[in-house]
DNA sequence: GAATAGATTGTCT
DNA sequence: GACAATCTATTCT
């Protein structure tokens, strides 16, 4: 248990191949001990990418830059990007050393440090827009460059335990339309009925 | 509720 | 120089 109160996930949970793992990481606490503060939130939505073959993947076709370098590393760190000139997102590198897959954390149920999250989003503690997008939830935990190539065994950022507490949806991933067949693929994830899951599924 | 446009910058062609 | 795994405000219906 560290000073956070949470237990970070041992580096054995995210030996899984890059599915699976998305599926399992829906539940779990995203957690960031961060100076002001510790924050928390249980991922509601998450999306799977499996580079080199899948052409959504910013991996794809073995695409090996200063970028996407930490994601052709071991699993279990963090692969940090920053899109649209003014948001931050969050992954979880996933797969065997050399292969390239990452999971995207697209939505949190904030569980702590809501009152900080609330300030830095400047919105009301009680609104469901906190951290219910990539974007908004790194704004929210504080996420950006600092973040890159963390690895994800603690003490500063890191998954702990939590449930999924509803059934498991799938759907294609979001914005992924330049993917050609790959955008069909289900390999986005979110626990059904969950009012933090970004973009409304059809259920 | 749905559709649209604008913001703004690192990364790659 | 083009564009992006997005978000927000605005303008409709």
């Amino acid at each position: 248990m560290s000073s956070s109160g949470f237990a970070p996930l041992p580096p054995s949970f995210y030996q899984a191949p890059v599915l699976d793992l998305a599926r399992a990481m829906i539940g779990k606490v995203l957690v960031h001990v961060a100076k002001e503060g510790t924050l928390a939130g249980r991922i509601v939505e998450c999306e799977a990418y499996r580079g080199p073959l899948d052409l959504a993947a910013h991996s794809a076709g073995g695409r090996r830059t200063k970028r996407t370098e930490v994601m052709f590393g071991p699993a279990g760190h963090a692969y940090m990007y920053f899109l649209y000139g003014m948001h931050w997102a969050f992954n979880v590198v996933a797969g065997e050393e050399g292969d390239p897959h990452a999971i995207l954390v697209r939505a949190l149920e904030p569980t702590l440090g809501v009152e900080l999250m609330a300030a830095r989003r400047n919105l009301p503690e009680t609104s469901v827009q906190l951290a219910n997008g990539p974007g908004k939830l790194c704004a929210a935990l504080g996420l950006g460059a600092s973040a890159y190539g963390l690895s994800l065994k603690g003490p500063r950022l890191f998954l702990a335990e939590g449930q999924r507490r509803a059934a498991l949806g799938r759907s294609p991933r979001i914005n992924v339309d330049y993917a050609g067949a790959w955008a069909a693929r289900p390999w986005r994830f979110y626990e059904r009925g969950n009012r933090y899951v970004s973009v409304r599924p059809r259920d």
